[in-house]
DNA sequence: ACACCTAAGTAAACTGTTTCAACAGGTTGC
DNA sequence: GCAACCTGTTGAAACAGTTTACTTAGGTGT
């Protein structure tokens, strides 16, 4: 690459103190090295340290107890007593001593560390979506003492076996698998709960995998509902990713309502926005265009409706007397536009905080299939009002 | 918490075989074990494998050769002839084996992950601008065989020294720091470049810390430029947090350009909009009812234009004609906001995977400072035009 | 007075890899 | 004919912890 510097595992060699340890013990009674030996002199807080980085052996050394000692106390086994307890720890926290933890995982079961799996856009990253639910995996992460690693689930990764392989190597406990849909085949590798992943905000009915999922369902009944009430008849769908259960469901949830209503949709009332700004705008235009009669468009997602709304601006259609408009999600943004977006909240936070937790559990040994379905909640703002020529 | 499933470490007894090993090899001369003994037999790739992981020591038992032999053969060695290379090479494949990546870092110097510190705001994964850098990172990092962690800088994580601690713990051999500002009084332990540190897109001076940033002084000056080449004279500046260095490069830049144009700026033409729409809306606000004779406003980020776009709007003022708005960072959705905002393109992939890069090479060894500095440029679009009053 | 029990602590095996020092066995030099 | 070198391989130490099985000392029960 750009750099000369070498990068290959087998670098600078280290030097091997060749038993080394065996030696100095026998020179000298075991523990009889005066305690000004090392670090335990300064008085101030190790920030920094002396250079040597202490080990359990180093602590337990200078305690003058086995290393099963200091690992017990560290463990806070009960087995051992006040006194000795509180003689190690003063000297663990003078030392400033921090256990490996890639040792610890070696010897123990876990790694302490998840993966958040999100697919191969380019931009995954920058997107709020992805956002909230990462910002809660992350809090939820950090305080069940885990940490938290991105992947993507590039071509190549899958190709590679990378997912099966972050296991098997034991870079993590788990995976939370964010974005994915029907074409992701790798995750029926998961199907038999070998390792553990969590979908997050999807589910599968072909595949038996553990998922959080937010209610679209319902949040596709409420919008409709609330259109429906408004006098809206002729309502267009803006969808997309037919291989994502959840956008199913919200198409399905629309069809029964508006049949409920005794309305047929028109084939063109139904358009892909492919989750973007330029296909929400795209949609609505091809929707406006087989069908200019209708009276408000129900987005699948936010940015979606966002790019509905951009749309009829420049097409001077007035949001909400003309056409209303309803979006999903609620991301931040939502509120902060004009007009207002209605738009069904999704608790995405939430969401990721708990099949954060639940991965854990999982990992920990929890048995039972997870499979949690979170409320979702109307926003009522300034982007729909009663359908034009329904008198309030 | 909410589950009572047990989290510890010393969890469920693992059974130790006591030192069967040996005494199995005793029985039978060392490698008379036959080679159907496991997983040897089954000719198909091992998917998900039978149950028991391979070890290293697997491997070379089946191969008659040595632990030393296998790691060499992995790692390339050019000492093992090609003979044994190829022999333990096909075991390796037939059995699936995958180093351990604990073990490896364990012994070897390096633990292949680098950490991602954010700051500890709440939407800080939600924002564009992050995830630009972290797509970045994240590609960069995958490329040169490292992984990515997430952490952020919440005060406890300050507190606990939890920012040395994940060297001291060896979790990672090195962090990325985003966002951080002259507030941030924990960069400082790494100005001794104990362990490696880079800074993203900002830097200082009262610290000795290495950094890759974009252009912020030449991005503003092409923006002064051009809105001074454009007549605009009264130019109002949406800046944002003065603890920030690049933020202050900007507003040197505003005064010491304005100034070469014979112009001095009012007091009320400088507001901070604390790198939000929200606070850019008021910013905009507040700078024009202090003077309402402002031609142009220059925000900080593109976040604070837009919401200065969108407070032009609610007060039915025309954008470009009556007010131009220049941005600064040209996020995705700048291009895709009515007027399309003109702003200064920062390169913040680029900048993500750079300091992955250099991040990389410092934690191998490399001596040298990081100091990188990339070209930034004016993408125009059309929320600028000539002032009012100033003849095309 | 002896077996039995408990508490507290320890030695050693174990996790899975890398790397060094040593070592056979074969060439080559002189 | 033997020292010197080279090649390919190995045993074991090292990395830094956890856990098990054992030991020792002291206290009870009968």
């Amino acid at each position: 690459m750009t750099s000369d510097i070498e990068l290959t595992r087998s670098a600078g060699r280290r030097p091997r103190r060749a038993a080394a340890r065996s030696h100095s013990a026998a020179a000298s009674g075991p523990g009889t090295i005066p305690l000004a030996d090392s670090a335990v002199a300064t008085a101030a807080p190790p920030v920094g340290g002396d250079g040597k980085k202490v080990s359990m052996r180093e602590v337990a050394r200078l305690a003058k107890v086995s290393v099963a000692t200091v690992s017990m106390v560290l463990n806070d086994n009960p087995r051992i007593s006040r006194a000795t307890h509180m003689k190690v720890q003063r000297l663990i926290d003078r030392l400033g001593y921090r256990p490996n933890r890639l040792a610890q995982s070696l010897s123990g079961r876990y790694t302490q560390v998840l993966a958040v799996m999100l697919p191969a856009l380019r931009h995954a990253f920058a997107d709020a979506y992805f956002g909230e639910l990462i910002s809660g995996i992350c809090d939820r992460a950090g305080k069940m003492g885990y940490k938290v690693m991105l992947e993507q689930a590039k071509p190549d990764f899958v190709k590679d076996r990378q997912h099966i392989e972050i296991f098997e190597r034991r870079y993590v406990d788990g995976i939370l698998a964010l974005g994915c849909n029907d074409r992701h085949a790798w995750l029926k590798d998961f199907a038999d709960a070998k390792y553990p992943l969590i979908v997050v905000d999807n589910y599968f009915n072909q595949w038996n995998l553990d998922h959080v999922v937010c209610d679209y369902r319902s949040g596709a009944e409420q919008v409709m509902n609330y259109l429906l009430q408004l006098g809206h008849r002729r309502i267009g769908l803006i969808n997309a990713a037919q291989e994502i259960r959840t956008s199913r469901d919200v198409l399905e949830t629309y069809r029964a309502k508006l049949a409920g209503a005794g309305v047929t949709p028109a084939a063109g009332w139904v358009e892909d926005g492919k989750f973007t700004e330029e296909g929400g705008a795209r949609a609505a235009e091809m929707i406006l265009e087989r069908d200019p009669s209708v009276t408000a468009l129900f987005a699948g997602n936010d940015k979606m409706a966002l790019g509905a709304l951009h749309y009829l601006d420049r097409r001077n259609m007035d949001v909400p007397r003309q056409i209303s408009v309803v979006g999903f999600d609620d991301l931040r943004h939502a509120a902060f536009v004009t007009p207002a977006l209605t738009t069904v909240h999704l608790p995405l936070y939430e969401v990721g905080a708990l099949a954060c937790e639940r991965l854990i559990e999982r990992a920990h040994g929890r048995a039972e299939k997870v499979a949690e379905k979170l409320p979702t909640h109307l926003m009522v703002r300034e982007s729909t009002a009663m359908a034009a020529g329904v008198s309030g």
